[in-house]
Parts: C-alpha cells; sequence; structure tokens
DNA sequence: TGTCGTTGTTAGGTGTTCCTAACAAACTGG
DNA sequence: CCAGTTTGTTAGGAACACCTAACAACGACA
C-alpha cells in the first residue's frame, strides 16, 4: 500500500470537503489542491482501485473508505499538530504556517507524531480552530455555521478559519476574528451586503464573501 | 532554478563526498544515495546544466559550484538541526533519526530552520558528532583519520559516525564509541583484523570494517 | 423543447526520476 | 601486452503526476 505525498494531499482533501456543505466531488477537489479536473478524476480512479475512496454513484459524490479514513486522518492530525509546533514552539506567526505544514505532514513518523503531541500538550485545535483528530472520527460531521447566515442580533463563537491563505488570516486578524472569539452581529446589510458585528466591544464590518469563510458556533 | 527534494539528495551527498577519501564520483555518489550510476549519470548532467555541479574532467571527479556549496550547505544545516531536534526535543534515539531527518530537510522554510536553530541554541554538531554548518564553509576539506588507520598506543577522540545507520549505530554506541568519547587504542590485530581499545578503563573489540566508519582527531 | 453551462471522462502528451542492458574507456595484474 | 575488472555512458523504457483538448452527460431555464 504505498502512500505517496500526493496521495496523502487527496486523502486530505476528501476528508475536508466530506463534512462541508456539498461534500467532496472533483471539482471541488480540484479548486481545493490547485489542480485541473482531468488530473483529479484520473488520480481518484486510482485511490478507488487501491481501496481508499468509494465513488458513490449518487451525485458523483467521493467518500472515504475505512483504510482511506484511517490515513486521512493521520495526516491531518499531523498537518495541524505541525502547525502547532510552527506556531507555539518556533513561534512562526500563524498566517504563514498552513503552507510548511502541508510538508510537514508527509515527513513525520509515528514516532515523532507522538512526541510532538506529547511536547505540546496534546492540543485540541491547530492555530485556526480546526480540532486535532486523536482518533478516527465515527461521524464527526456537524456541518458548522457560518458567519455569514447569521442574523442581526445573534451572538456567536468563532470555530475556525476555514480559509488558511495568509492574506484571508490576516484580514479575519485585523478584524478581531480568531478562534474562540464572542462576537455579536449588529447588522446584517441586504443582497449579500456586509455584516457589522462587535467583539469586546469593538465594531468590525465584514463583505458575505469573507464571512462564508468563518465558521462559528452557540 | 527549480530545486526538487531528489535535486537536493544528490548535492548533499557530493556534498558529503567531496570533503572524504576519493572524493565525489558517479559510482560513489550512487552507492550513498541507493540509486543505480546510470540515474546518476543522468541527474549530474542535468545538475551541471543548472550550474550546480561541475566536472572536475580529471579523474571523473564531480565538485559543487559556489551556487550547489550555498544550496548543499542550506539542506546539510536543515538535515543536521533537524536530527538534533529530534533527539534533543522529541526526545527519539539517535539511531533512528538519520531517515526521518532525510524527509524533514526538504520540508523546512527558511524561517523555520532559523527559529529552530535557535530554540536549540544553535547546536554545533548533529547527534553523530557532524558539524552543522551556520554558513558556507569556505575549505573545511581536512580529511578526518579513521579509526581503522590508528595504532596500537595511539589515544583518538571520537569525531563522528561515518556511517548512520540504526544498525551501525547501536553496534557503535554498544563499544562505547559517541561523538567527543576517548580512546585510547591497546592493540590492533594484523591483516585487517579487529582492533581493541580503552574508554573509560572499559576494554572493547570491533572489527576493521566497523572502525572505517568511525571519524576520529587527536 | 432546445440550448447553455456545469461536471466529469477519455485520449494523448510532458517532465521528472528511476530502471536495465549494452557498450566504451580506462586502469590492473600476470 | 593482453585479459579482466572497474567506471561511466547511452539507449530505451516504466511509473507517477500533472497538463490540454475534446467530448459526453446532465440539470436549469427561457
Amino acid at each position: 500500500m504505498d502512500s505517496t505525498e500526493s496521495r496523502e494531499e487527496y486523502l486530505e482533501a476528501v476528508f475536508k470537503l466530506e463534512c462541508g456543505p456539498g461534500g467532496a466531488t472533483i471539482t471541488r477537489i480540484a479548486r481545493e489542491l490547485g489542480v485541473q479536473p482531468a488530473s483529479v478524476s484520473q488520480m481518484i480512479t486510482r485511490l478507488v482501485d487501491s481501496g481508499l475512496l468509494h465513488r458513490d454513484s449518487a451525485r458523483g459524490q467521493i467518500g472515504l473508505t475505512d483504510e482511506g479514513r484511517t490515513q486521512a486522518v493521520r495526516v491531518v492530525r499531523r498537518h495541524r499538530l505541525s502547525e502547532r509546533f510552527l506556531t507555539d514552539y518556533l513561534g512562526l506567526p500563524w498566517d504563514t504556517v498552513h503552507e510548511e505544514a502541508c510538508r510537514l505532514e508527509h515527513a513525520l513518523s509515528d514516532a515523532a507524531e507522538e512526541s510532538l503531541a506529547r511536547r505540546l500538550g496534546h492540543p485540541a485545535t491547530c492555530p485556526h480552530g480546526h480540532p486535532i483528530p486523536y482518533e478516527v472520527p465515527v461521524a464527526d460531521c456537524g456541518v458548522p455555521s457560518h458567519l455569514a447566515d447569521a442574523r442581526a442580533g445573534e451572538s456567536w463563537s468563532v470555530a475556525f478559519l476555514a480559509d488558511e491563505s495568509p492574506e484571508f488570516l490576516r484580514y479575519a486578524a485585523s478584524c478581531g476574528l480568531a478562534p474562540g472569539v464572542l462576537l455579536v452581529v449588529v447588522d446584517v446589510a441586504p443582497f449579500d451586503g456586509p455584516m457589522t458585528f462587535v467583539i469586546e466591544s469593538t465594531r468590525y464590518q465584514i463583505g458575505r464573501e469573507a464571512a462564508r469563510r468563518v465558521a462559528v458556533t452557540r
């Protein structure tokens, strides 16, 4: 069962998309990985042949098999642990660690992963708020709410930032948005317009597109 | 100037062999990397075309250009820093960290390397005794002596272990051999026979083949 | 109903890195 | 000097992961 970096990237992408709205499809995976749909189509075929993925003929959904999920979870855990390591131990800025973790996640051995988790105190989430899975989740497919769907008067807590690009993360930070932060929605402009909210008595305003990339919980 | 993992491996191999006895040749590089000479021949051509290596027509020696040396040193530094990190911070055994460092060395960014060096206190050597270069060495090609060449009555200090396989490192440790250890050669059997030496008043005996993999200084 | 846009597949091709096999060139020992 | 080993090269091919281009299948909507 040879597991190259590329194959791991695909499993990770499916894992992340599977639980989101719309699930994992060829086009979505292609967008996530920055490759052409044709390449994804081909690779998915190979991963299905290896028994790591299955095609849900209904709606063209791609899903993980048990074996695939086990491998995907391991990669995701290493990715998020690596991000924690980069911010907490090395002191690197949170908006830049994603890319580097994408490389580290393929380089860590079982033993290193275990020691790293212990040294970091088994952190529950990555710096962007995504949970670090310590075992294969049975079905954590609770689709999180997005800030974009909130209504005026509601109060929410930021769960995680769904876009990990440095540009977005910097923008989010400048708006007071970080995992765990409590906010109260003050105003939601119509026609997909900007949202106004308050964090620690400071007012912020962001566009709906950005708000769609902020996952929140009650 | 695209620098893939494979190209970095080749540069690293040339760097390590260049300063050893016999220098870097196609066959030696092939042995170091565990690939066929034909593959090396081909890759060297490409690296020469990229301006990272040059062929010394005399004796078929392969050498690094300034640009190649800069890149090679960076990879070597990351490799050895990674090994230190794995042993000192994660507490992994010294005989197993080499392989993992071979992957980490390609995954670290400039910023991560710098932070890592600082957090580890700018260690001078890797756990096996090889120096960690913090800048491009001008010409550190002092060929080290090997324990195999020592004579009875001489005393030497272990510089580094030239073979980083877990099997050899475990064997070396069981013979008291580690970087910095002082030993006195008691007996050298003829016909490439075993050597007897004393470390902290304990007698050890190893074969000449193993002794060739132990670099020593006065 | 027909047309358009989205989605996925297939075919064919590229670059990278490895392989084996065959060969050339150079050193080595009798 | 010649046979045999060592050393390096070339040719041809395979696997992997990507690409573009062309096409098929499907839903949405006038």
